[in-house]
DNA sequence: TTACACATGTAACACGTTACATGATTTT
DNA sequence: AAAATCATGTAACGTGTTACATGTGTAA
């Protein structure tokens, strides 16, 4: 339940409205964690029954922007601090490497090398964000910390996957693979 | 639809079971992505369908066995040389970790060595499986390098992130920030 | 003969994506 | 006046998990 947990850890923030949150989860947590404005908005609406926010106030547009509940900053802690990380990975692209013998080692090599580009990218793209935050183009504050603080997975994870994809490319296949 | 890939590419080693399937998911896939047996067997019903395989022998207590057609291998190859690869990503560790400043200093500290070791764990078990491999502890086939090169990733990434959660614990806290 | 592993399946639910729908406010 | 953006919602579908169900063959 890692969507209800991240719009909680949101809203610990501060107030946000469904479409602030489907915003800011798309800008910040897509890259780790997949959500859209119709779950969002059901959640929204769990959480509220479920005492763990409530209305903060209402705008323009039928915008109903709600606020965490003391239950429900007791409940980001005690996610935090209680419950055990799920290390479910999900990553297509080694998926695919335990198939890579069906491809021709021309086919490899291609794909090896966009997806050191396509990982390198990623990687400087987080470079950027860290460097932002270290320069101080920021307020500093303890959630900007933290954002720094993933920011830096996003680069190593990335880099290790450039390299990797690099290294595979050096790999010699086995004597009987394919070679079209 | 990367399960129906993942079966098409598991049959392309040879003829295998729903059964023999899931276990080989468990075993070799669900680390990376994963599979269920309802699942399993409701996509081969799809894919003998659709002619991708076809039924190859039955066994004792209605076991059966499937093998690829030429246009199920056609449509392996077609998954890894032509389309995109899905970069989308779930680590709940980094979405954790944008909510770090929710915990205490000490909470955290505790929470990332917790995680350093795990990765570190992660990390040595495929160390394990590269270093059989090296060795020439199995027979030497396409298929064998392929798994070579996943456990490579499976090293090179749990390893980035032992040394995350490590570096993670050096970063200072921002003046504000809580010091339960 | 009893337990275990093999083997397949259904049902219900949880989670995630896409398409469609509607309307208000703000900007050009 | 038109277009863009804000804002919420429903419906349908696809994917993944859990629980339940059933029966066969093999090994202790």
């Amino acid at each position: 339940m890692s969507l209800r947990h991240g719009l909680l850890g949101l809203l610990a923030e501060g107030p946000a409205s469904g479409f602030d949150l489907a915003r800011r989860f798309q800008e910040l947590l897509s890259a780790v964690w997949p959500a859209q404005h119709p779950k969002i908005y059901e959640e929204l609406r769990r959480l509220e029954r479920d005492g763990l926010i409530e209305l903060e106030s209402t705008g323009p547009r039928g915008r109903r922007s709600y606020e965490l509940t003391n239950a429900g900053r007791d409940e980001v802690h005690r996610w935090l601090v209680e419950t055990e990380v799920d290390h479910t990975l999900r990553l297509q692209a080694i998926l695919r490497s335990v198939f890579f013998w069906q491809m021709s080692v021309a086919e490899l090599r291609d794909h090896l090398r966009t997806e050191a580009t396509y990982y390198r990218e990623q990687a400087d793209m987080y470079r950027a964000i860290a460097a932002a935050k270290d320069r101080g183009d920021y307020v500093d504050s303890p959630a900007s910390r933290s954002i720094r603080v993933a920011a830096e997975a996003g680069i190593r994870l990335n880099e290790a996957l450039a390299e990797w994809a690099e290294w595979a490319v050096t790999v010699p296949p086995a004597a009987d693979s394919r070679s079209a």
